[in-house]
DNA sequence: ACCTGAACACCGTTCAAGT
DNA sequence: ACCTGAACACCGTTCAAGT
């Protein structure tokens, strides 16, 4: 993380060093008088570059996104590309645990990202608009699961959500007086492995759903 | 909402406050030191009740799930069931525009409401096993959608948002130099009939996965 | 046991002033 | 054009003190 007046000061090098502290603490340690005082420089020299937090926020996004390539097998079939694709993004994304946070409002910042998933549904002979929304349908799918995933906290003990988790599935009337659930996925929440099987399951099942052409049945 | 010190002050009263201020402003508009005032009380007065501003948005949450009750047509096959389950919560949710940044991480908030969807996978014949994971697909995938919808900033023109978006996609190389798409479908960015049919189609493709059964077969 | 007031260590941002 | 310092209107929370 860059410091001092050693540079004069533009959007990269205050992008670059607000991205070093989101990359330590999260989207909460990003703050313009943190991010300031990293610099060697009064809060309010970044407004002239970035505009404000927004702005700032704008810009961690832009440098932590363009730091991030998916290739594709393209000696592989579509539907294990676009599985491929998502699985490529998860692993990139959860190297930045807050990074959903940045980017469930600023959507634009994965555009660049669909580009190999696009073209590879290009490849295999999807109309231009049918890959922009088969493209559109995976990226979601995938946002939205990392977005759920990031409010999983399995770091630590994390006893407060299991506590209430579990308060909250023995008061399941469905359930109750039945044979009990094994202890293990009672009460218990979800763990690392039970979290990459949902993602792969889902992921598997919307890729088969395109692929028997769900998409292109008439809708209710 | 309540005012003044007509009753005792208890964490109920305090969730009532909080939850009305929530559905004016948002999770931004909920402040201790507002929820205070606006009971007519000092702001250390709730740490007593409520813990602190975690256990202050888990009041809240609570009893805003609280209020939602989703029934489903016991007559219909469980797939139908499951999507019409999905829809109703989107529904119920969509109510609270902030509502997906406090169950984010208070996935146990939803639990009570996903009784009736398990109740119908267990009426349908699936064993307690599967009926658990198939809800926990389904909710997953809706919490996920409505993550990254509630992202979409529709309201207003939203134009930085639409700026940035267009600037993206015409950087794409892909679509370079290939017959512009619509420019309908370029660089507009979605729209509420977009965002309904891209839920209705996730939903389905979900639903005809576990209804064929994928979630069976072993995995990769 | 419950509540208050003053205080602390933070925020984002405005504004007049400096160079 | 770029940066600073002081100030404003907020935060969540601690702590000693009141009843």
């Amino acid at each position: 993380m860059p410091r001092r007046s050693d540079r004069p000061l533009d959007r990269d090098l205050i992008a670059a060093c607000a991205l070093a502290l989101f990359r330590e603490g999260g989207l909460a340690a990003v703050t313009t008088r943190r991010v300031a005082s990293a610099l060697g420089v009064s809060p309010m020299a970044l407004y002239v570059h970035v505009g404000n937090k927004e702005g700032l926020l704008d810009a961690v996004v832009e440098r932590l996104m363009r730091a991030i390539k998916i290739d594709l097998d393209s000696e592989a079939s579509w539907p294990a590309q676009a599985e491929q694709w998502a699985h490529a993004l998860r692993a990139e994304l959860s190297a930045h645990p807050g990074a959903m946070d940045l980017l469930r409002t600023r959507r634009w910042a994965l555009v660049r990202c669909t580009e190999p998933l696009i073209r590879a549904l290009l490849a295999a002979g999807f109309s231009e608009e049918r890959a922009i929304r088969a493209a559109r349908l995976v990226t979601w799918v995938t946002m939205g699961f990392l977005s759920v995933e990031s409010g999983v906290d399995l770091l630590g003990s994390d006893d407060r959500q299991a506590d209430r988790l579990e308060r909250s599935l023995d008061r399941l009337e469905v359930l109750e007086g039945r044979a009990a659930t094994s202890p293990a996925s009672r009460g218990r929440g979800v763990d690392r492995a039970d979290i990459d099987a949902l993602f792969s399951l889902e992921l598997r099942l919307i890729v088969r759903g395109l692929e028997a052409g769900l998409d292109l049945e008439p809708h209710d």
